[in-house]
RNA sequence: GCCCGGGUAGCUCAGGGGUAGAGCAGUGGACUGAAAAUCCUCGUGUCGGUGGUUCGAUUCCGCCCCCGGGCA
């Protein structure tokens, strides 16, 4: 078995040319913890995930001034540029302290997924200044450093067609549509995987949707990852007192804006919060009731990522802040 | 002081002579292109306290304490 929680003065032991399988699923060790962020060397990525309000922006901003570097943004919902506040994203300030990439450069209606930001990713990694690529959505750490099944992006138009047999025919049927054997390997009970299952069919004939994934951009090995852990009551703390600033910077002006045309299905309405503040401006509920549903649903978030982050990233060395 | 209505899971509450149940919150898990999304799982708590009735009380009765509302 390889040995994945390498140290961070040390050099990267596995090879990341090909063949040496990184594949970390194979170690749930404990991993060692990150002591100081400086040992970090300057030439390999470093990754930084955590879960939100886990203070993870401001580490990496802080590695970057002090040894360098381009903070490039690994979160779902900071590409859009619809939302600063409410995602949490650098403000004009932080990012005039060093370079940062992929942070709200996405138009609110536009389509963006894992593999629109691992093709915007693959340049940054070629050359120039050392990233820093920071963030909570563990499934782009994940495509990251395992891989991404190679699939086409699929039309718009399937997606529509997928959207109107889902709300018609229902999941049953759906699930009708497609294969025994991807069938068998998804979640029949999720509609947003019978849905994806059967988009990937419509649009590529293909069947098994993982059978095609490829080498990883960033194998584990080639770069220093660490995750950002908090403790739970802690980390729920921050979480309010994050959400009230927020709203103290402006929040509910940032929604008035997106008011006008709001589509809760598109992806850039899923940012936490935003329904809620809409609901309110809408008279719909009190602002009192909005923030507090805002906070659950962000500690609920956050408890997803921790599940993640332990289940699906657990060789990944920790670093608790303080 | 008197009269009503309450005191049951962290919160809001349902129930009712055989030691309790729902929503929310919370937990654990899944998750290879909408992932801040989506899905699955998990409910023992002196049923306010204390006496009594009863084979048996959280459920009935007495007293006490607390919270609403009303009358003085």
């Amino acid at each position: 078995m390889e040995e994945f929680g390498h140290g961070f003065n040390a050099k990267p032991r596995c090879r990341c040319n090909g063949r040496e399988s990184a594949s970390p699923r194979v170690s749930r060790t404990v991993s060692n913890l990150l002591s100081n962020l400086y040992d970090l060397s300057r030439e390999l990525p470093v990754l930084i995930a955590g879960p939100t309000a886990s203070g993870k922006s401001a580490l990496a901003l802080e590695l970057a001034e002090r040894q360098g570097g381009v903070i490039v943004n690994a979160d779902a919902l900071q590409v859009y540029d619809l939302w600063r506040v409410l995602t949490a994203r650098p403000d004009p300030a932080e990012e005039a302290r060093a370079p940062h990439r992929l942070y709200g450069h996405v138009g609110r209606e536009a389509e963006y997924s894992v593999g629109h930001w691992l093709r915007e990713m693959a340049p940054l990694l070629r050359g120039g200044a050392r990233p820093i690529i920071v963030g909570g959505t563990g499934l782009y750490f994940t495509a990251l450093t395992e891989g991404l099944a190679d699939i086409p992006p699929v039309p718009a138009a399937v997606r529509a067609e997928a959207d109107a047999r889902l709300a018609g025919a229902g999941l049953a049927a759906m699930l009708a549509d497609i294969d025994r054997q991807t069938a068998a390997r998804i979640d029949r009970n999720n509609p947003a995987r019978v849905q994806r299952a059967w988009e990937v069919l419509r649009a590529t004939g293909r069947l098994c949707r993982q059978d095609g994934t490829g080498a990883p951009a960033l194998p584990l090995c080639g770069a220093q990852p660490l995750v950002i852990e908090v403790e739970r009551d802690d980390l729920a703390h921050r979480i309010d007192r994050r959400f009230d600033a927020m709203m103290a910077a402006g929040a509910l002006d940032e929604a008035r804006t997106a008011l006008p045309g709001w589509d809760p299905a598109r992806p850039a309405s899923r940012a936490i919060g935003a329904a809620e503040l809409i609901a309110h401006l809408r008279g719909e509920t009190g602002l009192d009731a909005a923030i507090e549903a805002a906070k659950a649903a962000t500690r609920q978030y956050a408890k997803r990522q921790r599940s993640w982050f332990r289940n699906r990233m657990g060789h990944w060395p920790r670093y608790r802040p303080q």
